[in-house]
DNA sequence: CGTGGCCTTGATAAAGTTCAAGAGCCGTGG
DNA sequence: CCACGGCTCTTGAACTTTATCAAGGCCACG
């Protein structure tokens, strides 16, 4: 598949000009990581932003103590690292692939300059960082008003959702990460998906999870949760 | 003053051309607030964005129970709620004024009409929005990896920064309100502002705070802040 | 002078982390 | 084919941090 195509089915770069496309396709460079390799650390000059192609990618922190709090994982056709790009300034936290993973850089001068040309991209990208907003207030909320087992139902509810409302789960991440993204630690998790059993709110056999009580995990992820 | 001057001070619409002002100044809807007035709250459909002109406003979450975020604190001249504007949907948070306050709103239609004929006001926006972006990380880094000391030692630190360094500083919100920006309530604030007391970091009046040990705060923010 | 808002302090309880140990699983290489 | 080492995950016990509940102090304002 040539690279302007692939480019064509980016969703940010949605309805753009043919030409524009080529402009961009002009402007990209074709990057490989390989599983566990850093992609831009926190602090490095942003002198331009990525999307993914394949594979994929978490975004998190890191304690001083090395605990790391996962902001985003970003699959095929996401973009990321953007902020430097627009405020100037360095990436204010860490990439670094999860699995083999092809990802787009685009240089940031050229990237802007094709800004001012092209008003949709200027909203296509400020609906991507709009939506980037909405998700970390979430994730605000959910650090700061919920506990654990609060967490954890929004998050299998989330994963329900976007399997059509399955009920039959299975994590595309180890347990260890997932406790990254829920802002705990492995011990923690196991020890809620526990209580969770015992409470038949789910089933658990290794990555695969079972709603048993879709109502049950409602409640919990709205009150912010006791078990 | 005229309305249109007072847009053209907005740092968002900085660049813009005269008629591009007038633009706005025919869309823009002029708001008074009272103290404790809620401006939007959260799922409520957003159909345009504010700028604070004067007074303050408080961008926040709410607990089931009642406990309280607070995402941003913006004064004269930030905008807010721009989030639906881009992205769809609804608002994700509450806003309520924290004094009078006068606040100007602009209609997403004519808005959008706005940002597209003109690139520097999509790129001023999208720097306001990775800037943004860049407070939540770093909001989200400090309520997951950070204690409360560790928090309260990197907000004291950063309004020292705002008044160039200075070791005395007035707290501007009510220690409250200070609480529900650090992710923590007023009983567990109170007592680590005794702690930092105790050992000499800082020296407290009221809503007067005296920095002693600049180093040990630094320190205290960086370690995520045992006391 | 009393009332209400805001802040502080103490005792208690809950949630989460840490440390330590061990189980299960998987791919590699003998 | 089996044994080994390296992961990830689980479990337990002690400990730390923070929230909760309750009471009292301080101050401004009517």
């Amino acid at each position: 598949m040539k690279i302007t195509d692939l480019i064509g089915t980016i969703p940010l770069f949605e309805g753009l000009a043919e030409r524009h496309l080529d402009d961009l396709a002009m402007i990209v460079v074709d990057q490989k990581f390989a599983r566990g390799q850093t992609i831009f650390s926190e602090g490095d000059e942003g002198n331009g932003f990525y999307v993914a192609a394949s594979g994929r990618v978490k975004i998190f922190k890191l304690s001083w103590e090395g605990k790391e709090q996962i902001l985003h994982i970003f699959g095929p056709g996401e973009p990321f690292g953007e902020v430097p790009v627009f405020s100037g300034q360095n990436f204010p936290a860490n990439a670094e692939a999860m699995e083999e993973s092809r990802i787009f850089f685009f240089p940031r001068k050229s990237f802007i300059d094709l800004v001012r040309e092209n008003p949709d991209l200027a909203l296509n990208m400020l609906a991507v960082l709009s939506m980037r907003l909405r998700r970390f207030a979430a994730l605000i909320e959910d650090l700061s008003l919920k506990e654990v087992p609060g967490r954890l139902a929004a998050y299998l509810l989330y994963l329900s959702e976007r399997n059509e409302g399955a009920q039959r789960l299975e994590l595309e991440i180890a347990k260890g990460q997932l406790a990254g993204l829920l802002g705990t630690i492995p011990e923690t998790l196991s020890r809620v998906l526990g209580k969770m059993r015992d409470q038949a709110l789910i089933e658990t056999e290794g990555r695969r999870i079972h709603i048993l009580d879709m109502q049950g995990l409602e409640v919990l992820a709205e009150t912010g949760g006791r078990l």
